[in-house]
RNA sequence: GAGUCUGUAGCUCAGCUGGAUAGAGCAACGGCCUUCUAAGCCGUGGGUCGGGGGUUCGAAUCCCUUCAGGCUCGCCA
């Protein structure tokens, strides 16, 4: 269904065409004083050059033939030529009877679905998740939610860090803690084990230990590059134990990501990228698009419209090794093999901006992907602590995700426990669903491209706008819905949702109204902060509305069964947002 | 040094494709639960939108300049 915004455009367009006036300045907005009206319209004052007319005249006349249109409630002129509408009260109910009957309360799907890869996630196989990977991972997932809710295939990627520097440090502990295993006997030719020679904990154990091994001993961050260099190179023996890794490593990190309500369609890393590097650079250099510079090949990547002279991109380092960039672009011919893109978004921190700036340019200046085939770099910011330095644990340390997840369920089952006297099963539960919703809202509600704070406190303490504020309102509504119910025989069904009788319930659906045109425009600006917004001022006015109207006492059935089929509604559009940002409501709290 | 992002209330953040009196939440203070979940609602106080110029009918928003901070700047990912 057509946005209220447009609805309105059409409504008031025939009124400047019939004084004359271009119906493109018949543009409206929502109210900046809605003390003063719903939605304004700056046309006039637009017009006023063109016309060389004062902005006031031209708003009287316009006004004046949008009297007795059954749209609006009231229309006015106000200096210096500011058009002010309210909208009437049937009209709105109208408006809401529609997104009531149509499917995904008339949110229109996208005309051309096309696929699009969503880059998120970014975990490194050994390493156990952190922080640091949880706004891409939370960001990532709402916006391919709300990409395949508009209509799109959405193929969400992990994109693995999974052939590294990290395996050959791997393999090199490995052998000091256990060189009698077969994959260090050089003479060994027979087949490897399927028994991983290690556990998931172990292996969390050897990393950290290797890399920090590394950095004060080079003979064996030698011997860990070396390491690395023969798996790249097809060391059966590195092979098996990368293989054992993957798997230990991979069912490790679905697990983690699972519990945070992140999942993948595709599991791919950067190994996947590495038969497409011997062509690609061979490509390159045939077609004088890379050369030689410095030892390393290289692609120029600058244009003359940059303010700055741009590096080039390096495609192979001087030793002969591939890297970042080469992986990726690998990666990027794969995936058009495989899907053909329709837009590319990556996410990433910020700081690989320039990263994505060489490879998106390289793409495009070799035509693996078409000139017009967008390629987003969403980048985010750092999360912080309070003191503003990147977020750490009490003790200085790196914050395991889990560790993060399980602080925060803690603190909301104490929450819950001391308010209310359910089952400590059920406030078990309850409080994984909420903190996850605390968790992700606080991410999500900021911009992602901004640094955040990240203050546990201020998350577990669910009051204002904060992800439990929109659950607890939606339990509300379900507590209302569900006692409604219990009483159906003596209520009657009623028509449908009636014109408002009071400022509070029209503000809810005036609020309700502008949900087609933010999922839209959210999505189109990859910015899941705007839902956010959305469903918080949403939740605002429901909770105004339900202080001021006692539902189940209200006396006139047919308002009572209007009322029910708003709050329904509510309900059901705020359920749809959760569900796009990644959590979801528990039936109590 | 160059590029880039950020600077809005004590704190955390919206608003930025120009519009009327700059908005929330937290914190502070004062009200509202025998009545649909008080994780809520109502009210009070709190801001020269970092500073300075400019563009115009009109600027937190656009341009210039300046200050402060973050990040990046060819062989890490």
């Amino acid at each position: 269904m057509k946005k209220i915004l447009d609805c309105i455009a059409e409504a008031i367009k025939p009124a400047f065409t019939a004084c004359g006036y271009e119906e493109s300045f018949a543009r409206v907005t929502l109210s900046n004083r809605p003390d003063l009206c719903e939605y304004q319209c700056n046309g006039a004052m637009a017009a006023a050059k063109t016309y060389k007319k004062k902005p006031i005249d031209i708003a009287n006349d316009v006004v004046e033939k949008l009297e007795g249109n059954p749209v609006f409630a009231q229309v006015s002129a106000v200096m210096p030529g500011f058009i002010n509408i309210r909208l009437s009260e049937d009209y709105v109910a109208d408006y809401m009877n529609t997104m009531v009957r149509e499917p995904k309360f008339g949110l229109e799907e996208s005309k051309n679905k096309g696929t699009i890869i969503v880059d998120y996630g970014g975990a490194n196989v050994a390493k156990p998740l952190h922080v640091g990977h949880l706004r891409s991972a939370i960001i990532g997932e709402s916006i391919k939610r709300l990409g395949r809710f508009l209509g799109y295939n959405m193929v969400g990627d992990v994109h693995l860090g999974d052939w590294g520097l990290q395996m050959g440090l791997i393999i090199e502990e490995l052998r000091d803690r256990q060189p009698e295993l077969v994959y260090f006997d050089e003479n060994y030719s027979g087949e490897y084990p399927d028994q991983p020679p290690f556990t998931i904990g172990e292996l969390e154990d050897i990393y950290p230990a290797a890399s920090a091994k590394s950095k004060v001993d080079e003979a064996f961050k030698a011997r860990a590059q070396e390491a690395t260099f023969r798996l790249q190179n097809g060391c059966e023996a590195y092979r098996a134990i990368w293989r054992h890794i993957m798997n230990v490593s991979l069912a490790d990190l679905k697990k983690n990501y699972a519990n945070l309500g992140v999942t993948f369609d595709l599991w791919k890393g950067e190994s996947d990228a590495q038969p497409y590097i011997p062509g690609l650079m061979e490509d390159l250099e045939k077609r004088g698009l890379a050369y030689e510079s410095q030892g390393a090949l290289v692609v120029d990547i600058a244009r003359d419209t940059d303010s700055k002279e741009l590096p080039p991109c390096i495609i192979r380092k001087s030793d002969g090794a591939a890297l970042y960039a080469t992986s990726d672009l690998g990666t990027i011919i794969e995936r058009e093999r495989d899907f053909s893109p329709s837009r590319y978004i990556y996410i990433t921190d910020k700081r690989q901006e320039l990263h994505f700036i060489q490879v998106f340019r390289v793409a495009k200046k070799a035509g693996y992907v078409k000139e017009d085939t967008p390629m987003i770099h969403l980048m985010f910011g750092t999360m912080n602590g309070k003191d503003g330095k990147p977020f750490k644990t009490r003790e200085g340390g790196v914050m395991r995700l889990e560790n993060l997840v399980e602080e925060i369920n803690d603190a909301v089952y104490d929450r819950i426990m001391e308010n209310r006297t359910v089952s400590s099963e059920e406030a078990r539960k309850t409080a994984q669903i909420i903190g996850l919703a605390a968790l992700k809202y606080g991410d999500l509600s900021n911009q992602a491209s901004k640094d955040y704070i990240f203050d546990i406190d201020r998350f577990t303490s669910f009051e204002g706008n904060t992800g439990p504020y929109i659950l607890y309102t939606i339990v509300r509504i379900k507590s209302i819905l569900s006692k409604y119910e219990e009483n159906k025989d003596a209520f009657s069904d009623g028509a449908g949702i009636l014109g408002a009788i009071s400022a509070e319930e029209k503000n809810v659906m005036l609020q309700l109204a502008k949900y087609n045109e933010v999922m839209e425009s959210s999505f189109a600006e990859t910015a899941p902060h705007k839902i956010c917004q959305f469903i918080y001022e949403l939740s605002d006015v429901f909770n105004k509305f339900y202080n001021s109207t006692s539902i189940l006492k209200e006396e006139d059935k047919a308002r009572q069964a209007s009322y029910v089929k708003l709050i329904t509604l509510v309900k059901g559009v705020l359920e749809t947002c959760i569900g796009v940002l990644g959590f979801e409501a528990p039936e109590r709290m």
